[in-house]
DNA sequence: CATTACCTGCAA
DNA sequence: TTGCAGGTAATG
């Protein structure tokens, strides 16, 4: 499920619950393979009684930032949700995860398809974390210069490249094909066939999407709920993403989904063509 | 580069 | 029953 815009509202939704609390224990982890970094025991004990001093995200990992060092990294995957609730509620088996509070709150890892994953990580190993990833798109260092020398060169086709995260970080299948559509870029095209023209195009429309989606609160397709419960709104606003069959915003001519990747591609056949007037690229 | 694996649930 | 799902790592 999640993307940047909706880690990024897991974590901002999450700050107030958990900044200054501690992390009295841990009441429910019933998945052993979701603890990356230790044993589950050890996991257990490590995070007992440690503070929490902030809540933010890098890339598609929420992290928690304890006392004594400690950096705990969640990565929601594709079905991953964190809650908070009070002492009552009842956590539904697919939770693997439940931390208790100080205050008697709890934060539940519901995880559904059992693919999310957290990391204890020390100064190093947050450090090799952060090395891992591409820049923050929506960081001011995020310049249309610095995507441009990201595509250079690359023979790789944009939309794979919009995804890996070494390369630029918390896009996702879904903001991928509607940046490329506010770009009028082809998912097809090679990244290093891009000119400055397209590359400039695509640095806006990468913000503008992801922007737009955090001002929504994210997109809730299946499992995506904000860490207060509610349903983000930004699948109200596709304009490529799973619409197939639908008319282009722009044109009128039917959105169509292909395959990039092993990966659901949407895009306007009209609008985003790989060379031509419209498409932002070098001659081919 | 493509394929498979990891998991579960839902719709066609 | 099959295919598909917002992600990523591990294989040929």
């Amino acid at each position: 499920m999640p993307e940047l815009p909706e880690v990024e509202t897991a974590a901002r939704t999450l700050a107030p619950h958990v900044t200054g609390r501690t992390i009295v224990g841990v009441e429910r982890l019933d998945w052993a393979r979701m603890v990356e970094t230790h044993s589950v025991p050890l996991f257990r004990q490590l995070i007992a009684g440690r503070r929490m001093v902030r809540a933010h995200r890098r890339a598609k990992w929420v992290l928690l930032t304890l006392d004594a060092g400690w950096i705990l990294a969640i990565h929601l995957r594709m079905s991953g949700n964190l809650t908070v609730h009070g002492p009552d509620a009842v956590a539904r088996p697919h939770v693997h995860l439940i931390m208790t509070l100080d205050n008697g709150q709890r934060i539940f890892f519901d995880d559904e398809r059992k693919f999310g994953r957290v990391r204890l990580l020390d100064a190093a190993g947050f450090a090799a974390l952060d090395a891992a990833h591409g820049p923050e798109p929506l960081d001011e260092q995020f310049t249309p210069h610095t995507l441009a020398r990201i595509l250079s060169g690359r023979r790789t086709k944009i939309k794979p490249l919009l995804l890996d995260q070494r390369r630029i970080a918390g896009m996702g299948n879904i903001y991928a094909s509607e940046a490329l559509w506010l770009a009028q870029l082809h998912p097809l095209l090679p990244a290093a066939l891009i000119d400055a023209t397209g590359s400039t195009a695509l640095h806006a429309a990468i913000q503008a999407v992801l922007q737009q989606a955090i001002a929504y609160e994210g997109s809730s397709l299946r499992n995506y709920r904000t860490s207060s419960g509610g349903r983000g709104q930004n699948q109200e606003h596709f304009l490529a993403y799973d619409r197939a069959g639908t008319p282009c915003q722009r044109c009128g001519t039917a959105i169509e989904r292909i395959v990039v990747a092993q990966r659901s591609t949407f895009f306007c056949p009209l609008c985003q063509q790989l060379s031509g007037p419209t498409a932002h690229g070098k001659e081919l």
